[in-house]
DNA sequence: AACACCCCCTGTCGGC
DNA sequence: TGCCGACAGGGGGTGT
């Protein structure tokens, strides 16, 4: 599931039941996830108190006073869920998946978090929180696209003499962190951009922004903004931590539209899905040039 | 630098 | 019904 607007939606469904209070206790259904656990991973979050549960790009960040910061990321198929502990409960003889449930904490006032995560892409890590910038997973990270100095000419920046078409630039993450392939390609369609054009052609000669840089870093930001308010997007069955749904799978206007007409006023052409780096796009060819 | 391809692991879905 | 391949929201690595 997880883009940045469902891993937003994660870290706000999270942060009431964390913020401010302790892990009493961490239990690990398996030595790894994606990769191993860091050593002594328990003990290092155990009696600790969560101090901020932040986001960059897809990670999940919760500040401890330890000094370390726990860094998640939830893969393709991670996600969190929030339950009421009984007394003396720790374990969940009621999960519907407890094969999958790999990671789970108690948290002081008496919720159960759990990490579920079928296939196994996501992991999580433990360092300094005065060191995390230098973390190799967060170093590389490119620009958040919801702070509020991400505009054209950022774009324009960005993409100067890349001949990469759009779609590979803008999931490339040391460029812009946190967009995957739904909102690209819903992005690129908002901004009427083909996929497959140069992503230079976003500058001009001088590497200043053209007329289309700012409808793309306009549709990025309206897009990702309508998401999280929608709750992210649930495909296949996936919830955000309170077990809600979310509901903007049902604004896409080309992801998984294959075939259908395109949702423009006026424009009478229909989605197509093609490869390009091995992931699907979908696009509308009639009015995406 | 940038591409095409491979891998990680598991579940689901469509076609036969 | 059963089997098998294709495919899935991420990302890193390699070789050309």
């Amino acid at each position: 599931m997880p883009e940045l607007p469902e891993v937003e939606t994660v870290r706000r469904g999270l942060a009431p039941a964390m913020v401010g209070a302790r892990i009493e206790a961490v239990e690990l259904g398996r030595a790894d996830i994606r990769f191993p656990f860091p050593p002594r991973f328990r003990e290092r979050l155990t009696g600790k108190r969560i101090e901020a549960l932040d986001r960059r790009a897809k990670y999940l960040l919760a500040r401890l006073d330890s000094g370390e910061t726990l860094i998640a990321h939830l893969g393709m198929s991670g996600s969190f869920r929030i339950e009421e502990a009984f007394v003396g409960e720790f374990h969940h003889p009621r999960s519907k998946d407890p094969k999958h449930d790999h990671v789970v904490f108690r948290i002081e006032g008496g919720k159960i978090v759990t990490y579920n995560d079928p296939r196994r892409f996501g992991f999580m890590d433990l360092a300094a929180t005065d060191a995390l910038d230098r973390h190799p997973r967060l170093a590389g990270l490119g620009c958040e696209p919801l702070a509020p100095d991400f505009d054209a000419a950022r774009i324009a920046a960005l993409f100067a003499g890349l001949r990469a078409p759009l779609k590979a630039a803008l999931l490339d993450q040391k460029r812009i962190a946190g967009l995957g392939n739904i909102y690209v390609c819903e992005a690129l369609h908002r901004a009427k951009l083909s996929p497959f054009r140069p992503a230079g052609d976003l500058a001009n000669a001088r590497g200043g922004p053209t007329r289309s840089a700012g409808a793309l870093a306009k549709a990025i930001r309206a897009v990702l903004e309508q998401a999280i308010e929608a709750g992210g997007s649930t495909l296949r069955d996936h919830r955000q931590a309170d077990g809600a749904l979310g509901y903007f799978q049902h604004s896409f206007d080309v992801y998984d539209r294959e075939g259908a007409a395109c949702r423009r006023p006026g424009c009478r052409g229909a989605i197509v899905r093609n490869a390009q780096s091995a992931r699907s796009t979908f696009y509308c060819p009639t009015c995406q040039v």
